[in-house]
DNA sequence: GCTGGCGTTGACGCCGGGGGGAAGGTTTAC
DNA sequence: GTAAACCTTCCCCCCGGCGTCAACGCCAGC
């Protein structure tokens, strides 16, 4: 398989592919004009990787899960490596959520308030218009 | 005030206070001598890109608060401008949120099956050891 | 033999928010 | 007088994960 192909049924492009391999992440072998050569293996590997991804692992965090691969088990995370970058990554998420709720509560107490002062400024500058309202 | 002592009092870098004047968002006007000249209004206007900075905002969601303070309104957040930044804003912690805790739940997924897996193997190919536990 | 569609390497660009440092002018304190 | 501490502009660097050329090679079909 070339890399177009594996690009394609891996759901990616080949310049992420070259990158990879470039990291040392996904080495290819080479054919005879020097294109590079995958096989289904690389398949597994990729889809591996891509699914890290959209976990939001980077790619450094992916390769304990690829050479675990590699090296014959039958899943990425039957390593404690990849254990260990499970559990990291857990507690980056957990750390990240706490923070984000937190910014969450403190700009929504920003806004309301802003939001009672314009309406007290209005309620001033403007007075009620009940009796217009009534009619 | 020269630069070195807003950044100071702001708890900035002369750095990036040159970097906002480049974007715009905090423009010195110029001592006989080419030194930035700042006052005590350009000290409120960093504490206000300091804050919002603070809850994550990009310098450019910032602007909008800075020119409302810079037209005279008594907050950065009494403009209509500012409060829809806010409300976006809002809505984009929301959206963070929600796909975190989603990854949390499917990473958190892995990791039990992983987990349960290597077990397994370990209770294969290592047996029980009750009886020497009980000695 | 020529075109088109693959492949190769290499290098630069981008996003945000500045950091770091050079080369030079100014001000201030002792 | 001179050294330290400012200030100015200028340009390159960083992070990750590629996108986007440029300039070239390989191969199939007509």
């Amino acid at each position: 398989m070339r890399i177009g192909e594996l690009a394609e049924r891996a759901g990616t492009t080949t310049r992420a592919l070259r990158y990879y391999e470039q990291l040392g992440l996904l080495p290819a072998r080479r054919a005879g004009n020097g294109y590079r050569a995958y096989d289904e293996g690389d398949l597994r590997l990729l889809r591996e990787i891509r699914m890290l991804q959209d976990f939001g692992f980077g790619l450094e965090e992916t390769r304990p899960f690829v050479e675990c691969l590699r090296a014959g088990h039958p899943e990425g995370d039957s390593c404690p490596a990849s254990l260990e970058v499970y559990r990291r990554k857990l507690g980056e998420l957990d750390e990240c959520i706490a923070r984000l709720q937190d910014v969450r509560a403190q700009v929504a107490g920003q806004f309301d308030r802003a939001v009672r002062a314009r309406d007290e400024l209005a309620a001033v500058q403007e007075p009620p218009v009940c009796e217009l309202v009534k009619e």
